[in-house]
DNA sequence: TCGCTAAAGCAACGATGTTTGCTTTTCGGA
DNA sequence: TCCGAAAAGCAAACATCGTTGCTTTAGCGA
C-alpha cells in the first residue's frame, strides 16, 4: 500500500507551516481572553491564513479548538516523586489544580465538552493522567505501601477536580488534599486476620 | 421603595405567557434531539413569539438553554429508602446516572457548562442533590450504621457522574455502584483498639 | 528536473443570526 | 375607568458565518 493515511499525505512545509500558524492563533485568541466567541474567520485572520483553508482541514471551529484542546491540555509535567504516595498524590493534585483552573484552560475545557457531541471514546487527556496515576502508585507498592487503584485515583480526584472547573465551583489547594486523603481512605482496610 | 426588583415588574398575563411558551419550546426542540443548534430564532419560531423578545429577555440561547437546563435539572425524583445505605446509594446512583445520560439532560448539561462563564457560585442543582444526600446519610445514621460524609458522597459519586457525562465517557450502573463502594470504603475505618 | 496532485488562496453567494428604531399591545396602579 | 410604562411585535438593516467552484501554489515522487 502506498496509501499514506490521509493527514500525512503531504506533511511537508506548508501544511505545516499553516497548522502551525493556527495553532498559534487559537492559543493567542484564547488566552487573550477572547473567551467565548472564537471564530474560524477570526482565528484564520490571526494566523494569516485563508478562512477556506480552515473550514475545509477542521470542518468547524469546535473541532480546531478541541484538537488544540487536546494538545494544549496533555502538556505533560513533571511527575512528583516525594518518596510517599501521600506526598505524591498531593503534590499531583495541587499541580492540576492549578493548571486546570487558568482561564484559558478553562476556555479549552469548555470547548471539549461543546465539542464532544458524537464522539465516543476517551480523550487523550485522561490517558495522560491514567499513565501518571499508574506510574506514582507503581512505585509506592515497589516501596511496600498500600495504595488504592489506578481506577480509584481517576474517578475521585481527577474527575472531582475536573467536575468543579467546568461547572465553575471553587477549587483550591484544600479541595485537592481533601480528595487525595479520601480515596486514600479507601485503600486502608482491615486486615483479614486482625 | 416602589422598585419592584426588575425580572417581577410585570409578571402578570403575557409575560407569563411568553415565558411559558419558550421554556416549553426550548423543551421539545431539546427533547426532539436538536442536540445542537438549538437556535434563538428556532425557540421563538416554535414557541409562537418573536425573536425580538427572546433576545431582549434573555440575550442570548446559551442564558436561555442555561435558565431552562436550571429548572429541568431540579426536578426532583422520589428517593430510595431500602433500609440500608449501601442499598440507598446504589439506587440513588443508578437513577441518577440513567437521567443523565438521556440526551435531552446532556444537551442541558452541556448549556450549563457553556453558559457557566462569569457566573461564581453553584447552581442549584448540586444544592438539590446534596439535600437529597442528607436525607440518606441522616437516615441511616439513625440507624446506626456507619456513613460516609455528604461532601464525600457529593465528590466521589456526584461529580464522576458527572464528570463522565459531560466528556462523553461511558456510564452505567456498573460504573455507578463501583462509585458507591468506593466511598462506602471510605467511611469504613480500622477500629482504634483492633 | 518535471509533472502530478494535495492543499491553500480567492471571490462571490446564500443563509442565518443579531441588532435597532419604532409601533402596538396590555398589565397594573391611581 | 383611565393613564403611564413595560414588554411584545414588526420590519428592515446589519453583520457574519459557512459553502462552493475555480485558480494558483508548492510538496514530493518519478
Amino acid at each position: 500500500m502506498s496509501t499514506p493515511n490521509r493527514r500525512t499525505r503531504r506533511p511537508g512545509g506548508r501544511s505545516a507551516r499553516v497548522q502551525a500558524a493556527v495553532y498559534a492563533a487559537v492559543g493567542e485568541l484564547v488566552s487573550e481572553g477572547h473567551r467565548d466567541s472564537v471564530t474560524v474567520p477570526q482565528v484564520a485572520e490571526r494566523a494569516g491564513v485563508n478562512p477556506t483553508s480552515v473550514y475545509r482541514r477542521w470542518g468547524s471551529i469546535d473541532a480546531l479548538l478541541s484538537e488544540v484542546a487536546v494538545a494544549a491540555l496533555t502538556g505533560d509535567e513533571p511527575l512528583p516523586d516525594t518518596g510517599t504516595i501521600v506526598g505524591d498524590l498531593q503534590e499531583w493534585a495541587s499541580i492540576i489544580a492549578a493548571d486546570i483552573t487558568r482561564p484559558q484552560r478553562i476556555v479549552y475545557l469548555r470547548a471539549m465538552v461543546g465539542a464532544r457531541v458524537g464522539i465516543p471514546g476517551a480523550c487523550p487527556c485522561w490517558d495522560v493522567r491514567e499513565q501518571q496515576a499508574e506510574s506514582m502508585l507503581g512505585r509506592a507498592a515497589d516501596r511496600g505501601e498500600t495504595v488504592p487503584t489506578v481506577r480509584q485515583v481517576l474517578e475521585h480526584v481527577i474527575a472531582p477536580l475536573y467536575h468543579h472547573v467546568v461547572f465553575g465551583l471553587d477549587v483550591d489547594d484544600d479541595y485537592a488534599h481533601h480528595l487525595v486523603d479520601d480515596v486514600l481512605a479507601m485503600s486502608v482496610r482491615v486486615p483479614a486476620g486482625s
